[in-house]
DNA sequence: CGGTACCGATACCCACAGGGCATCGGTGGG
DNA sequence: CCCACCGATGCCCTGTGGGTATCGGTACCG
């Protein structure tokens, strides 16, 4: 607005910027990036001189933040993360193409989903919907970096900052058993009957952290766990609406001091499409 | 990541884009960017070429949106909105400046307000907080924009869409009138008391819309609205708490039926710096 | 029905910013 | 003390982003 609006800060400059704190180290950042050292040196110079401040502290012997340059790669960081975001999303929006992704773990919330999808096919202003199956802890990250545009997603554990949310329902959780195990005749059981089963290790979530890891077989997602389960491998512990997907050979009990989980549908704020607020909208209805 | 990553989105052209999206002209866009028509044109083009895809219906005659650039659109906004603002806390975290801003609505939760920088000051690790004081209804965008690191605000009225948020407690709400007004004297009221009282018109919210405006005296922020009540220019509605900070010739009576005001601390969702976490956590313990 | 005013696209040209290569200067380790 | 490492500097070049002139299509008006 108005004139001497000195230059504003490209994409570009934040990249380079971003690497480079990373490393730590201008040439490895250069090679990254594909590019020769110098000039990145200078674009680093540049951008110091245009946020009026010091982003880096260099000794010949070794690059460090300084509190500005800390600030500048968490915040430089979400906003690459919201031009990449924008990116993907226009090229999503091209005719032909699904108008909603919907990002759902795979194997949880089968039940809810299937009723989800059907509901909002019967709506009249139904567009197809995508869904997109998703490893453990990758909900949020594929719904802000733009992959997806709703999400079902569990609390408390997933994380929901910076989205927004509508709560579905809460539930209990069961534990999941193969049929012939110890436990599975028992009424209930409490978390405690559940550490360190003999010949039972609790799974442990691949992918980004967050949840309570076991020393069992490393899984992706609800699907691979109930698959284990069902080899006597392991053992789950899921919202009650799990029963309505086991088959032969698992068996559930409930779980008293299991927190409850709610299970919410969650979209990313500017997010705001009319294809988005439908399918919210009709969630929120079952 | 890898050969073949065909180039990406620089800041300068969303700007470009969000420019003819809003203004729909060519010509229009490029003296409001301070440039020429033609570069800009080819700009575009370029734009819609790297994303696949049109971006913008032109007949020489008039210029619209496609799904697609409407996609863009709303997205780019908030891509250029997280640039400016990873711009501006760098800026702001210049050695010397304070560490952390906290926005407030000028008049509004005066007392927690006091008790929370006393409770903070009072901490070990306590970092120098700057208080902006913002209108009604900017608030959000003060958090959005960089300007400020957290915030106080009150649900329902403020939107809290894309905010991380802790409650800090809910309160009733009460009229506030001047002293010798004939509704002063009563124990209670609801809003229709209130509604059209002679001589006595609503206060109407300046700045982004939003909540339930009047057809009184425009006022920006409570200090303002407290002070107009004063004159006996009009009336307000607001939080129990208020009570703390009126002078002489100004009474409070509860209103039954008006909502529940519940105060919260609110921060964008990636600010997740120590300072921050700090002032949220001693908000918490109030 | 022809003229004209409007608007985005095209053609052409220039300047400079961004990138490469060679080298310097400071620093810590052997 | 020398060498290896690493970021900064100097210098050159190319690509691209921007400017001016003009085209081509369309709607409106006399």
């Amino acid at each position: 607005m108005g004139i001497g609006t000195v230059e504003d800060v490209e994409t570009r400059e934040l990249r380079y910027f971003v690497a480079v704190a990373e490393e730590l180290h201008f040439g490895r950042a250069a090679q990254r990036l594909g590019m020769a050292q110098p000039p990145l040196s200078r674009a680093i110079a540049q951008l110091e001189r245009r946020l009026g401040g010091a982003l880096l502290e260099r000794t010949s012997r070794v690059v460090a933040l300084t509190p500005a340059g800390a600030v500048l790669l968490r915040e430089g960081r979400a906003a690459l993360a919201a031009v990449e975001a924008a990116e993907r999303r226009t090229r999503r929006a091209a005719p032909g193409r699904a108008e909603v992704v919907l990002a759902v773990k795979a194997g949880a919330s089968a039940e809810l989903l299937a009723e989800l999808l059907d509901a909002h096919a019967a709506e009249p202003d139904a567009v197809p919907v995508e869904v997109l199956l998703v490893g453990v802890g990758e909900q949020g990250a594929v719904l802000r970096d733009g992959r997806a545009d709703v999400a079902l997603l569990h609390r408390p554990y997933d994380d929901l900052t910076g989205l927004d949310v509508e709560e579905l329902g809460t539930e209990g959780q069961v534990a999941v058993l193969p049929a012939g195990h110890a436990l599975a005749g028992r009424t209930d059981v409490v978390l405690a009957d559940l550490a360190d089963l003999p010949g039972l290790p609790a799974p442990r979530w691949s992918g980004p952290a967050g949840r309570p890891d076991g020393s069992g077989p490393e899984v992706r997602d609800h699907a691979q766990l109930l698959q284990l389960v069902a080899l006597g491998r392991t053992f789950a512990v899921f919202p009650e609406s799990v029963r309505s997907q086991l088959g032969e050979g698992l068996t559930t009990v409930p779980v008293l001091d299991a927190e409850p989980v709610t299970t919410v549908v969650a979209w990313p704020p500017h997010s705001r499409s009319l294809a988005v607020a439908g399918l919210v909208r009709t969630a929120l209805r079952l």
